[in-house]
DNA sequence: CCAACTGTTTATTTTTAATTGAACAATGTT
DNA sequence: AACATTGTTCAATTAAAAATAAACAGTTGG
């Protein structure tokens, strides 16, 4: 091997490298994600060569918990792959980098589900409404508007989800 | 006043408010902004009159320091606008409520900079890349192709956030 | 001028979330 | 069978973020 960090030849894109997978670990704070998630994806991103497990672990100097979940969430979403014909036993992968399909797996797995979850929220909101003023004057009218409108912003990002992914691929 | 906790006159409502505060905490997290903030927005949104800073200190029992940053926070990006004939020394606030607006400031005072940011470091990445790689052979491609391929994303990630805005509106 | 009021800033505490480390299960090897 | 290897799970630790509390600055009314 050419190097102590393992094995590309030419010194001093190691570094470059990690430099990378520091650049998706932003990226993962960005989005509200553990910061492990990113450099882990940004290591494979950034590999020519699908990494094991192990690799992970010792280029990036996380331990084996960290790895684990972060392979678990990514490959989740889609934004990783187990390279084919990699032993099953000693698993290797490799970054999908289509951004099409990367946002495509964040939507489908992360927002959407959450945005169904908060519209559901405001439709109990909304029959709850309903109820209480049942009867009564106009004092809760301003509220009635607010709640529509809410549910109207819950249609408009349905909507416009997909939207992303197909004008992105 | 009709309640105690703040005169809406119909029993239940402020309740509602409430939970539309703690709609918009979640909302919030989800955009890995502090919780506090979105209350005080949902709070605004949620309240038929403007709010003062006191009153919204006094009616989500948040110290003062937090709304004091929290309003800070939501004026700077146009979420919440200071109410047209109130004192400047004692300030009421309403919330934004054009779906359009609201995310335009989003785009243009967070996302847009970061995405900046990240991809000057990019091409700084490709400028050192290319340093290392001067009279070498074909070792570093296929990392050249990566900071290719990183280098597209911003750009598509450039053109896409106006046009998410414009859809919107 | 002093005292009361409104809000900001910052050091400190509290809370929350991520990372680790160690125990464990599952499979393969000698 | 005993032992090594690979990876998972989860309780405990550590680190990061947010909320608070207290000191402070600016304003107004007495």
């Amino acid at each position: 091997m050419a190097s102590a960090t393992g094995g590309d030849g030419v010194s001093g894109i190691a570094e470059l490298e990690r430099e990378i997978a520091n650049h998706f670990a932003d990226l993962a704070t960005m989005l509200a994600q553990p910061r492990s998630y990113g450099q882990i994806y940004g290591l494979l991103f950034a590999s020519t060569r699908p990494l094991s497990f192990t690799d992970i672990v010792e280029r990036l100097d996380l331990s084996k918990g960290s790895v684990s979940q972060g392979l678990k969430a990514l490959r989740a979403v889609g934004a990783i792959h187990p390279a084919e014909g990699s032993d099953w036993r000693r698993e290797h992968f490799v970054a999908e980098t289509e951004l099409r399909m990367l946002i495509g797996g964040l939507l489908r797995e992360s927002i959407q589900p959450q945005l169904k979850q908060g519209a559901m929220r405001v439709e109990a909101m909304r029959t709850r409404h309903r109820t209480l003023l049942t009867g009564r004057t106009g004092t809760g009218k301003a509220l009635h508007d607010r709640l529509a409108k809410l549910h109207s912003w819950h249609r408009k990002g349905g909507a416009i989800l997909p939207l992303i992914s197909k004008f992105i691929g």
